[in-house]
DNA sequence: GCCCCTTTGAAGAAC
DNA sequence: GTTCTTCAAAGGGGC
């Protein structure tokens, strides 16, 4: 049984695209009309299923993303984590979701909400800061900005997670065990070649839980921003990745995994590798999908022909989700390329879906990514 | 101790 | 409208 098949009680059928359903509907509650109806956690996400009494007592519906570490969706930094506190919320979150303020004034200095219960998605200030919720010197010195009294106030709001990060959440502690990494580096490399080998119905689950997610972070925090993030993290540079490829980085791995490292040393030529998983009809039964991720179209099942080169790592669409508004863009840079040289077993989990149509993707020769030439 | 690496996806900024 | 940038998680590694 699929570890999110308990979480998911919803169907595909749910995922007629443009049409969201109902109970993802914005008309639960619009925080700027402020429709009455409360809606139930469960309504809006199912990391929300219980019922407040029955907080504490039974375990945390995203247990299965953190089961190794026993963290939480957004861990309070600081000391604090408590399970997505907003499971306990149901009229004090009906009265939060549908405030007009702004998350900085409805959530309390530090973190709480009105139930006293830090939200996972907040990091206080105390982020890299004395447990007493000032800021070390040091801390202080780093806030970025002219407005470090309004950064130290603001409680930091994770952004919420993605599919792929929830993904990465579950499949993390699985990684590590079956290929004794630790290096997250390459773990990530791995999940994300596993990434591409779910099959429709499986990433569709993700999707999903990312979007009932953004849903309810943005009715907990509506006036948040991902800007608002902006500057929290050093800038980060992106040219070295040109240069560090995930080639480099399993020559660099010291510990590689057996079981998912042969696939890389079988990239020797990239000319040659294409072509053979390409002759797979790409079934893009592609009724199946979500609003969040609708299905590809006909450039992209035909992209994956393209011998051009990944340009860079924005906008890869997986299969089944597809930029709002990318019909064009889908044709050119993001589709990735085939990777048929490496049998799909060998790049994926047992599962019981394989569709033809993931092998043009599941098997996106890391070591073939390159960035166009700048 | 901080930042980088590495992945995908979402969102915002910039053009 | 398209492209670019940043940040989410994670932890080893480098400086």
């Amino acid at each position: 049984m699929h570890p999110l098949t308990p979480l998911i009680t919803y169907s595909n059928e749910h995922f007629s695209p443009g049409t969201p359903p109902s109970h993802l509907s914005p008309e639960i509650l619009d925080p700027k009309t402020g429709i009455p109806r409360t809606p139930h956690p469960s309504e809006l996400s199912p990391y929300y299923p219980l019922s407040p009494g029955a907080m504490g007592q039974i375990p945390h519906p995203l247990g299965w993303l953190v089961p190794q570490q026993g963290q939480h969706m957004y861990p309070i930094t600081g000391g604090f984590r408590h399970p997505y506190p907003a499971l306990a919320m149901n009229a004090s979150m009906s009265s939060l979701v549908s405030s007009r303020f702004s998350p900085h004034i409805v959530h309390h200095p530090h973190g709480l909400h009105q139930t006293g219960i830090p939200h996972p998605a907040i990091v206080s200030p105390a982020i890299k800061q004395e447990p007493n919720g000032e800021l070390s010197p040091a801390a202080q010195a780093k806030s970025p900005g002219p407005n470090k009294k309004e950064d130290e106030r603001k409680p930091h709001i994770k952004k919420p997670l993605n599919a792929f990060m929830l993904y990465m959440k579950e499949m993390r502690a699985k990684v590590v065990a079956e290929c004794t990494l630790k290096e997250s580096a390459a773990i990530n490399q791995i999940l994300g070649r596993r990434w591409h080998s779910l099959s429709r119905e499986e990433q569709a689950k993700y999707y999903e839980l990312a979007r009932k997610e953004r849903q309810l972070h943005s009715q907990l925090y509506p006036g948040w921003s991902a800007r608002d993030n902006y500057g929290k993290r050093k800038k980060r540079k992106r040219d070295n990745k040109t240069d560090s490829t995930a080639e480099d980085f399993s020559m660099r791995n010291k510990k590689p995994c057996m079981q998912y490292l042969p696939q890389e040393k079988m990239i020797d030529s990239p000319g040659s590798s294409h072509g053979s998983m390409l002759d797979s009809p790409a079934t893009p039964s592609a009724a199946l999908a979500s609003p969040a991720a609708p299905a590809p179209t006909h450039s992209e099942q035909a992209q994956p022909l393209s011998l051009t080169t990944k340009p860079d790592r924005q906008h890869h669409y997986p299969v089944l989700a597809k930029p709002p508004s990318s019909s064009s863009s889908s044709s050119s840079s993001s589709s990735p390329l085939p990777f048929s040289s490496l049998h799909a077993s060998l790049l994926s989990p047992p599962s019981p879906y394989h569709h033809s149509h993931h092998a043009l993707y599941q098997s996106q020769p890391l070591s073939l990514v390159t960035k166009s030439a700048d």
